[in-house]
DNA sequence: CGAACATTTGACGGGCTTCAAAAGTCGTGG
DNA sequence: CCACGACTTTTGAAGCCCGTCAAATGTTCG
């Protein structure tokens, strides 16, 4: 759920093509000699589209870095509707927090695509971080940053209108998973619309039918399902005040 | 927001009458010795119903600690209405992540009733960290607690009925301000039909309909504005699912 | 006690959900 | 690479729940 700014080139033994501990802020700052340390640690972990990584009341006993792919973190309301809390991309961590009580996780988490994830024990995370103890301030910053989110999340969810919380959810897609391509945004976020719905708390039809109003409007451009190119950014902020 | 376990009678010079420091859990488990430094390094505050501790904006510069009554932290939204993120009362505390870095709130406090705060300014608030690091490990204690608080909010404000809705939060407010008396559960907190409304995502109307209602099914009863036993718990915890 | 404020209750309208069916997209196997 | 089937999305129509506006009632506190 962070994302890092300096990548340091550290081939991992176990995910060989891409280097999973430089990508994440939580040890980004860590000289070669520890980064190795902690890349010996490193297990690997492969998950298809619709795979659970770990249940609600699991124990939690890991520490998951998303290498590569997109995963949702996520409970069922009593409908058996999916609420979901977080999205992770490549990058992004999770259940560090829970590393540090001896607890279960309250929810879900499930692969949206095809990911490969790196993971540390909770016995080898907590060496780590009695080796370097500096992480600890990285844990700090990070959970500050959660929690903001949240709060965001808290306020999106109760905007008044379907219009405002999906504009909000686009901008904050753009902010987190957006690239430019041909003088374009797009969101390179593998998110469906009854994904959206489920994190706005509204139904597929109800983000449906607002994406084509926002279509008409030249705002938005969809190709396919999984695809949503912004063509006025600025028409979307108004919308999300 | 988070509450102490182990009071420990010291005397506060400033706030003479209660002990401040000793009722959060930030500082329980601090020696006399401890205590007594930190003790010297506060400061009282008093606010009126209403009168704001700060403002979205304002450069973050305080630890709050609330004494003795009840604070809201909200922001406002577009059509004008407060969106409540928490609700604090005695022992809760505000403010101390923004510490951590150089920042400002993004959100609004004030207090819902005479509120007496004690205060720890950012240099004082540092020193005292330096002295004793532990404190370090409460605070990414808490930090974890308000997680875990602002998930069950979205979760809370995305549920489908406004008796779904408003039974979790009794519940919630059951956990966090109940108090047993005549045999009777009772909410020791005072917020008003707009307050629950506005943490809520829904309408002062609204709210009053939906508690006429549990009135009626004998679930709970309303003793003037401020006030509400549960006569059933279990029926509400029924309704929340 | 009285004025200011908060809550309750009613009536109505609009927006989101639900249910249903058609159209579109994606992935797999031949 | 195409075809087919499964799945997702779109669109429509109807209904219901919550918000809005308004007025009456209740509560609080100087």
């Amino acid at each position: 759920m962070s994302k890092n700014s300096t990548t340091i080139p550290i081939r991992c033994k176990t995910c060989n093509e891409t280097y999973c501990v430089s990508k994440i802020s939580l040890f980004s700052h860590l000289n070669q000699e520890d980064m190795k340390t902690v890349i010996n640690k490193i297990d690997r972990q492969e998950y298809q589209k619709g795979d659970f990584l770990f249940q609600s009341g699991d124990v939690a006993e890991r520490l998951w870095i998303v290498n590569e792919g997109s995963i949702k973190v996520f409970n069922y309301t009593p409908e058996g509707k999916e609420q979901i809390l977080y999205l992770l991309s490549s990058g992004d961590f999770l259940g560090d927090l829970n590393l540090f009580k001896e607890n279960a996780y309250p929810y879900y988490a499930a692969a949206l695509e095809p990911t490969r994830l790196c993971t540390l024990s909770r016995n080898n995370f907590q060496a780590i971080l009695k080796e370097v103890p500096e992480i600890n301030e990285k844990v700090l910053a990070y959970a500050y940053e959660r929690i903001t989110n949240l709060e965001e999340l808290v306020q999106t969810v109760t905007a008044k209108n379907v219009g405002q919380r999906i504009a909000k959810l686009l901008i904050h897609f753009l902010e987190h998973f957006g690239i430019e391509r041909n003088g374009m945004l797009e969101i390179t976020f593998p998110v469906s619309r009854e994904d959206m719905a489920n994190y706005l708390g509204l139904t597929r039809e109800t983000v449906s039918r607002q994406l084509s109003l926002f279509q008409a409007d030249d705002i938005i451009d969809m190709k396919g399902n999984r695809q949503i190119l912004i063509k006025n950014r600025k028409a979307l902020e108004d919308y999300s005040r």
